[in-house]
DNA sequence: GCAATAATAGGACGATCGTCCAAACAATGT
DNA sequence: ACATTGTTTGGACGATCGTCCTATTATTGC
């Protein structure tokens, strides 16, 4: 039974269409002429767009969720897990210059598709809880999740901002000042000082 | 002669469903009905949709400007410009919780439509110079685009994440957060040291 | 080995897309 | 008053959209 590969395999299509061309945009003959598939056959693995959104999501929570996994299990210091994280925008740059952040552009479309949905940040949730607790691991307690939404925050602004002015150079910059910070952050445990320029 | 004025309903009307729907989402039917006018005499005004999206990208320019020069012509400090800046994320927060930031989201269209578009950074850029002029006029020399690039990054990042989460609470901390940044600024001239949390 | 089920192809369907056109209507200059 | 120009309408056009249906081909359970 090639099905179960048939349909893994529009899933992982449709998440890659998804993400460069948009939800909205991309159509399901988009989708049967990448896969070389039909139409017809398509639809009988996802009767509605939305079915296919839907499955788009829960492999994109899947393939986090794996990743972040992978980050814990590799026996690294907390501080190491979250600058592993920051380097994503530049091991990625090549994507994110030109389709933005997958996660970023995911919400904002399912955001305006739906604004009370829960998907639109199920997946930033997925990476906010790991954040928090890799900064609760850091001893930070009161304000790691505050600490979380920052990365969070930081790296969606970095991301728009390198991709709008397709500046790589202000990318690697900010991401060294974000690692900095990370650092301040495990030296001044608790202390609200944060050094954010200059190295 | 009432053309000009049908031209111009035409591009506010497409600015604002470009906005709010996206602007390959947003058709000439969807413009015409919302409007109260034909297919064709929208077409008779605009020959095609990218010349309406560059007049929508124009006007958003127009826009900008004006209201850049009139907080630049109020007779405030520069920390309060700035300040006046972040507090648009607050005020139109009705707005950005459902449709995004509106500069970052056409942005974000821009760059998939044509990576090496002048215009997708137009309305950014803007901004940047208007608030690296800020940083100088407070006395910050060197880093004053750095800055700039920070308030506009750390802006977009929040508009992201609060409209993602739906979260008003968070939006209006982290602009709390910003404002105690930039009076941080204004003391420690020249400084590296940047107070982010607590207040 | 044969009925039952799943997978696939190909195309029909109504709707809507961006574009374009011909005709009616309004405004203008002289 | 009339010819000219600009505005507006309504719809035609080919293409494509999401959805759905019928046949044909594989696969499976017994």
């Amino acid at each position: 039974m090639s099905s179960i590969k048939t349909r893994d395999r529009i899933v992982e299509v449709a998440s890659e269409l998804f993400y460069t061309q948009g939800v909205e945009v991309t159509s399901f003959l988009d989708l049967a002429k990448q896969l070389g598939i039909s139409k017809g056959n398509l639809y009988h693995h996802f009767k509605t767009k939305n079915a296919l959104l839907n499955a788009v999501i829960g492999h994109r929570l899947g393939q986090t969720q794996e990743m972040l996994d992978g980050w814990e299990g590799a026996s690294l210091a907390p501080e190491d897990r979250i600058k592993r994280y920051l380097h994503i925008v530049i091991q990625n740059w090549g994507k994110i210059r030109f389709y933005g952040c997958p996660v970023g552009t995911l919400s904002s479309e399912l955001v305006k598709r739906d604004p009370d949905s829960e998907d639109a940040h199920k997946v930033f949730s997925l990476f906010r809880d790991w954040l928090t607790r890799q900064f609760v691991d850091m001893g930070i307690k009161d304000q790691a999740d505050e600490f979380a939404m920052r990365v969070l925050s930081w790296s969606q602004g970095v991301a728009i901002l390198g991709s709008a002015f397709g500046d790589f150079d202000y990318v690697k910059k900010e991401v060294a000042q974000m690692n900095l910070w990370v650092d301040k952050c495990r030296v001044n445990r608790g202390s609200s000082d944060i050094k954010t320029l200059e190295e």
